[in-house]
RNA sequence: GCACCCGUAGCUCAGUGGAUUAGAGUAGCUGGCUUCGAACCAGUUGGUCGCACGUUCGAAUCGUGCCGGGUGUACCA
């Protein structure tokens, strides 16, 4: 595929005297293999009649590479028909041990922030997609060649402290909170919420200034409140190690907010002696950003001098910049934050800090509401916890694998966390990720279909061949045409391509959409074509394309964090 | 009000300028397990691509306007 890109590229300079960067795409089979509509792009510039382009391109590329079909249809297309032990030659030259992988990030470093839960509540769905898509950019830079610092920018300073300790105080007990852990310090919080919002609408604020009166006294060390800061972080971070375990998700690092916090002032005492930043009348610290096309200021500052997000995000720009210097930076962060990232990134630009900061924004989660209507999930209205999705995704995928399996099947407790993680993470994919997403078990833990568990079926499968087949002495299979591996070495040709282009574009559905169609071309082939019963040349020939399906699969659903159970 | 995102089969979604029949999954219907595992395979029903106008040899795809839904719009995160 490449070297017939390459090819028609020099063709075309010398018949035509004109540069040009021939696109070849795969086809549907009824139009040959591949197929480029280069014959029309060049029909513009040359003048000339795209038909009889199309005529002397073909003539030429079919005399220099033997075996190739090629036809003019339509206005001017050339499609492709190549014999399958070419594509086979040109996997074979290219692989290796990480095939699909490159260094076209080699040098270049980037920092990939995700999930940043909130520490005041739970772990819930809602922070599944910062979770998936964040891991999955880190391993499609990675495999692009880049240096990947990964960070969990824990939502961990400010009022959520001061909420947690009045609340603690008035609503809960150590009992409650031995006893409930996170859950009751989710419990607390909402509560005090609820609380403080109708303290608002009264018109005091007691329970706000009780609030208040905890945090300065976290600022300036006071043991007890200190003591409680602790205490509470440990439950919260125990909580969130355990449910990212579960999902196969880990950071290089958690520097929080708390972590960039102490360093923010300073920070805009100097950008506001540089004039970046100024000062309201009323206290507030902004930053215009009109050159930026953006008429709303940022507020760095709040007007009783209390640091918001904007100001610790300040800080960990600089930070990151100062010690880590990364040539990129990703910020896995829901929809709802467009606007606020895009003031963050003109702010970072205004105050001279050079770095390629990408918002990689995701739709939120909707549900169905029991009269059929679909919107917001929220917590008013009942989230779904991270835990209580897992421990019924587990329980789910136990009881298909038992009743698929027939009576006595036993399967380890891994391979069913890999099946029920493999399926949420799917769902994840499965669209482009600035679709809202629907949470309803029929679409988040499918298993059937457009599924993980569908791919990870044809992987266990091949699996089983090689496994069977693996004391097995390959003999030479020099004359085999790969004609019946076909659809599979298409496949594997494109994967390299594939990888390279989601490490620009990070769309990262596509990685999906491409392990299902591997899985298809897979089930299809194994339906109809014996491998263990072929005689001994095709038995070998056709090893060793399944030793190729197979890494490449795994590769593909490795880069979205799914794994392929040994068996299910 | 303004900005951004979305609108494709009953439902969940791919496809974002190139050709005949716009593709998957799911739901419905039909067939296939003494065969390398049926979480599979083969077949079938189902579409004014939100609407209108425009650009083009050609529009789900590009442009403009409208309709519908969502999100955001400085002291929340």
């Amino acid at each position: 595929m490449r070297k017939l890109e390459q090819k028609l590229n020099e063709i075309i300079e010398r018949l035509f005297d004109v540069r040009s960067r021939v696109e070849i795409v795969a086809e549907k089979e009824k139009f040959g293999d591949y197929s480029t509509n280069t014959a029309m792009m060049l029909a513009g510039r040359l003048k000339q009649n795209p038909r009889e382009i199309a005529a002397k391109i073909i003539e030429e590329v079919t005399r220099e590479i033997p075996g190739l079909k090629a036809e003019a249809v339509g206005p001017g297309f050339i499609n492709f028909t190549v014999p399958a032990r070419g594509v086979y030659d040109e996997i074979s030259e290219a692989w290796h041990e990480k095939y699909g992988e490159n260094e076209s990030g080699k040098g270049k470093k980037a920092v990939v922030e995700y999930p940043s839960q909130n520490m005041a509540k739970p772990y819930s769905v809602g922070h599944l997609r910062p979770g998936t898509q964040g891991h999955a950019v880190a391993q499609i830079l990675r495999a692009n060649g880049w240096e990947v610092i990964t960070d969990n920018h824990l939502g961990d300073y400010g009022t959520p402290f001061g909420i947690w300790v009045v609340g603690f105080l008035k609503l809960s007990s150590e009992d409650k909170l031995a006893s409930g852990g996170v859950y009751e310090l989710g419990r607390v919080y909402i509560e005090m919420k609820r609380l403080l919002k109708e303290e608002e609408v009264n018109g005091t604020s007691k329970l706000a200034d009780e609030v208040q009166k905890w945090l300065l006294k976290l600022e300036q060390g006071d043991e007890t409140a200190v003591m409680y800061n602790k205490k509470f972080s440990e439950i919260s971070l125990g909580h969130i190690h355990d449910v990212m375990g579960r999902l196969g998700l880990r950071t290089d690092f958690e520097l929080g907010e708390a972590f960039f916090a102490p360093r923010s002032k300073e920070l805009v005492e100097k950008y506001l002696a540089d004039g970046k930043f100024e000062k309201n009348k009323d206290g507030s610290v902004i930053c215009k950003l009109d050159e930026f096309g953006i008429d709303v200021p940022m507020l760095m500052q709040k007007s009783n001098g209390a640091a918001l997000y904007a100001t610790t995000d300040l800080a960990t720009l600089v930070y990151r910049m100062e010690n880590w210097k990364p040539d990129k930076i990703v910020h896995a962060v829901g929809a709802e934050q467009k606007f606020y990232f895009e003031q963050l990134f003109a702010m970072g630009k205004k105050i001279g800090i050079e770095v390629d900061s990408f918002h990689l924004w995701f739709g939120l989660i909707d549900q169905m509401t029991e009269d059929g209507k679909r919107e917001k999930m929220s917590s008013r209205k009942g989230v779904v916890l991270m835990e209580e999705l897992l421990d019924e995704a587990e329980a789910r995928a136990k009881a298909i694998v038992e009743s698929a399996g027939g009576e006595g099947k036993k399967i380890s407790e891994d391979d069913i966390r890999k099946i029920a993680t493999g399926a949420i993470k799917f769902a994840d994919f499965a669209a482009d990720r600035k679709h809202g997403m629907l949470f309803d078990w029929k679409t988040i833990f499918a298993l059937t279909g457009f599924s993980a568990a569908y791919v990870q079926y044809a992987g266990v499968r091949i699996g089983r061949i090689l496994a069977e087949a693996r004391d097995f002495e390959l003999v030479d299979f020099g004359g085999y045409d790969f004609e019946a591996e076909k659809s599979l070495l298409k496949l594997i040709a494109e994967y390299p391509k594939l990888v390279a282009a989601l490490g620009e574009n990070l769309e990262m559905h596509k990685m999906a959409h491409f392990a299902y169609d591997l899985a298809v071309a897979i089930n299809k082939y194994y339906e109809k074509t014996p491998v263990l019963k072929a005689e001994a040349k095709e038995k070998s020939a056709r090893i060793t394309v399944l030793r190729q399906v197979a890494q490449v699969l795994e590769h593909s659903l490795s880069i979205l964090g799914i794994e392929i159970p040994g068996e299910m």
